[in-house]
DNA sequence: ATACATATAATGTTGAAACATCTAATCAGT
DNA sequence: ACTGATTAGATGTTTCAACATTATATGTAT
């Protein structure tokens, strides 16, 4: 359905508007879908976020702000996000010994098998896109690339 | 600065899942932006959202359950939105008298001046979009739409 | 070496989101 | 008219997000 019809709102003041807001609509059907699918195996889409984090670096240990930094969400506050998978022993962490303000995280076997048993799901979830073709959502990726980098630069 | 650089993952399982955390990220980004230029007014995103809803309407008013159906994230509690933007006088609410059970809602003379206000600071940020065109932007959002309506038909 | 600034993570607090439940009004079928 | 189902909105509760603050460790300049 075009963004139109789903707010019901028939004018936008500009092609920007309504882009903005399709994309907020957008991300959020997006992300009910993930919360949903998420819930009943117990875990948050942050949670998976950072389970996928881990995993990008496995086997080697990652410290708590790196971690925020790769985060979709840059606000999330990772020490607890952290408390959460460490109480369901999807992570470990030690204190970090080149730098004992900081503190390493790894992923553990069960995460892993976790995400393991998700992937086909989030897979499913991604080719559920396929409405368009791989070079139109590589399109959308680099003009998305392109709005945020033009800001930066003001 | 590209969706890899920002949130340093340099393999993606498909192009698809790029976009999916890029519409994410960039939603956020989007949010920040606007969280931060609300706040000096008292009102959040989601507030405006309603506001701007009422606005569409004006001087017609709405039932509750349209402005929750008309909402960016369909999942607000709409009643208590409603609460807080009267507390600050900026709608009226009463009882619908063609059905007792819904609550009609309309906005005030101070929330169309508080919109009124907020106009230009909304456009600067759409327009801070201009590292697109007019035509790349409709180009996206039609692409987004598509990939919403292939999900209904599931 | 000391003082001050910065970096890192944890914690405290407040308000909102998420979700379920509840009440009242309306509708639909008999 | 009566029953059950549905709709509309409000409210209760638990969890989480947002933001500020704190504690500790490290870096830097004198």
């Amino acid at each position: 359905m075009s963004i139109e019809t789903d707010i019901k709102q028939k004018k936008f003041r500009s092609p920007y508007q309504r882009l903005a807001l399709n994309l907020i609509y957008t991300s959020n059907w997006i992300q009910y879908q993930q919360v949903d699918g998420f819930r009943e195996h117990d875990i948050t889409s942050q949670q998976y976020n950072v389970l996928r984090i881990l995993r990008g670096q496995y086997p080697s240990p990652i410290k708590v702000s790196d971690i925020a930094e790769r985060m979709l969400d840059k606000n999330s506050n990772t020490s607890r996000l952290i408390d959460k998978l460490l109480a369901k022993k999807l992570v470990d962490r030690k204190s970090c010994p080149n730098d004992r303000r900081a503190v390493d995280v790894v992923i553990t076997e069960a995460g892993l098998e976790l995400l393991k048993k998700l992937d086909p799901v989030v897979d499913e979830w991604d080719n559920n896109m396929n409405a368009i073709t791989h070079e139109e959502a590589d399109l959308i990726s680099s003009l998305l690339d392109k709005i945020r980098e033009s800001k930066n630069n003001n």
